[in-house]
Order: structure tokens, then sequence, then C-alpha cells
DNA sequence: TTACATGCAAATAGTTTGCCGCCAA
DNA sequence: TTGGCGGCAAACTATTTGCATGTAA
């Protein structure tokens, strides 16, 4: 639930020795809450209807913060703008529309399924992984 | 086997009515033999030891003409530069070291192991996927 | 011959950084 | 009180684009 996840967050800030300024709480507000997997200038938007001076510079360092720190899941992209999870920080499967580039998480257990397989597969000592599905999202499906 | 695929690649890039220049057989060359998933500016520095002259931006542009054609995998990163395998150009699973960069394939055939639970999932028409495990490669964990 | 490709340079865009003034602890 | 933080602007970097020249077919 949000509110815990808004609560445990504050606390490693707090634990961490990082100071709780109103824009970080807003961010962590907003990222415990969204299931949009928003970018950061999304995220800048919506902390401004809060904070209007705001700066996409703070919204990045905060994000930069919490990757530090393993409380946010970042899907990288190169030329759009990477997305945030701050809601399941741990790897976990997306099912990503190309069109609209819509982002929902993915309702199969896919990390269960091969977890034996790569938990040392090739020599690597694995840290972290990425399963992601691109495809349409029925709502374009049905546009096209 | 690479000279293979070399054909292959000419072959698309004629039927399609794209012109066979130095410069693009060249890429298609390199595309064809390396293991190591290069960038795109890795693979200028290769082709410049045979046609010095090559610009980055046609580099890009093949890239972009063989992106079209489906006939290479591009992975994206947000910071760092994408990386592109011609030899396998359709989704299969990678060991990516998150210290040196080392791209190389996992020898696990997850897309068998889920093919039939995500070709339709959620109403979603996959079209692609990308599985990659992140962590160290054996060389790096020795050095740790 | 000529439409398409090359190569240069400039533009683009997401992200990061430097610095100074400010405020959470 | 004070060292970390916020905000602004500039820097950075991978990639894309525009255009004049060159060349594959």
């Amino acid at each position: 639930m949000s509110r815990e996840r808004v609560r445990a967050l504050k606390a490693r800030f707090r634990e961490q020795g990082y100071r709780l300024t109103p824009q970080r709480m807003a961010l962590i507000g907003l990222l415990s809450v969204s299931e949009r997997h928003p970018s950061a200038a999304g995220l800048h938007e919506e902390i401004k209807e809060q904070f209007p001076t705001t700066s996409l510079a703070t919204v990045y360092k905060t994000l930069a913060v919490l990757k530090q720190l393993g409380e946010v899941l970042e899907l990288e992209f190169s030329q759009q703008d990477n997305r945030y999870d701050g809601r399941k920080p741990y790897p976990h499967p997306h099912l990503i529309c190309t069109r609209c580039r819509k982002i929902v998480d993915a309702d199969v257990n896919l990390g269960q399924i091969v977890e034996a397989a790569v938990t040392d597969l090739a020599g690597y000592r694995i840290s972290s992984r990425r399963f992601d599905f691109y495809g349409l999202c029925p709502e374009c499906q049905s546009r096209a």
C-alpha cells in the first residue's frame, strides 16, 4: 500500500543521512503511487503542481539518490525518456506499447520460472535482469 | 556462417533497392562477424581501417536501414552507446557485465520457455522482447 | 545519367554538472 | 549554525538531420 511505501522511503532517506526536503517528499509521494512508470519530465510536471519552482535537475538528482538506495527501478531507453518505477523497485517484466509508449507490469512470474537457471549463468554473478515485452497495447490495436 | 550472412544481407539490400556502397559492404562484413555486440562508434573505428574517410553519420544511417530491414538487433541504453548484433538480429537473451560493459549471448532458451505465455499477454500483440541479465562477468569478479 | 548515398557540420534531446544561495536538521 | 540541497544555466554525449558533393546502377 502506497502509504507504507512512502513511510519506508522516508525512513531510508533518514537512516542514510539524506535530508527530507519538500521536493523530495513530493517525489517520493508520486513515485509511491504511480503505476504508469513515469519519466523524469513527467514527474517534474506533476511536482510543479505542488511546488512550482522545482527544477528538473532536482528531480534527476533525487532519482539518482533513489537509484543508489535501490529504491527505484529505471528502465533505460536511448532516444526517449527513461521511465521509473518506485512502487516495485525490483526487476520485473513489463508490457511496453511500441506506439503510445505506455508501460504496464506483465502479470507473469518469469523470474521464478528461470530463477534457478540464471543465478549463476556462464560464470556470471547476476545482479539484475530485464524482461521487457514490446508490442501494441489493446487500445492501439483497435486504433489501427 | 558469416560468409552466408554477408551474402544474405547484400541480397536484401539489392532486393529492397538500396545501393551497395563500399562503406555499406564493409559494415555488413563487420556486423556479420562480430560477436561482441559493437557500438556505432566501435564499428566506425573498425570501418575507418578500411575506408578512412567514412563518417559516423554514415554508420548510423546504414544501421537505420538494417534496423528497418529487421537485419540488426539494437540494444538500447540511455547514457551509453547502443549496441548492435547483426549476426543474430532476432531477440535473444544477453549477459551484460555492469562493469566492463561486455555483452555476450546467454546460452539459455528463455524464448521457448515462455513462448506460449507471451504471444498474447493481457491483450497485447507482442512483437519483440528483451531478456537481459546484468551482473559481473567472471573476469571482473576476479579483479574485485 | 540521375536518384540515392556520403560526409561534414549543425541541430536535437535527455541527462548531468557547476556554482551559488538557501534551508533542514 | 552549517553542510547538504535546490535552482538555474551551461555542459555533455549519443544520435539525427540538412545539404552540397560524389557515385552506384
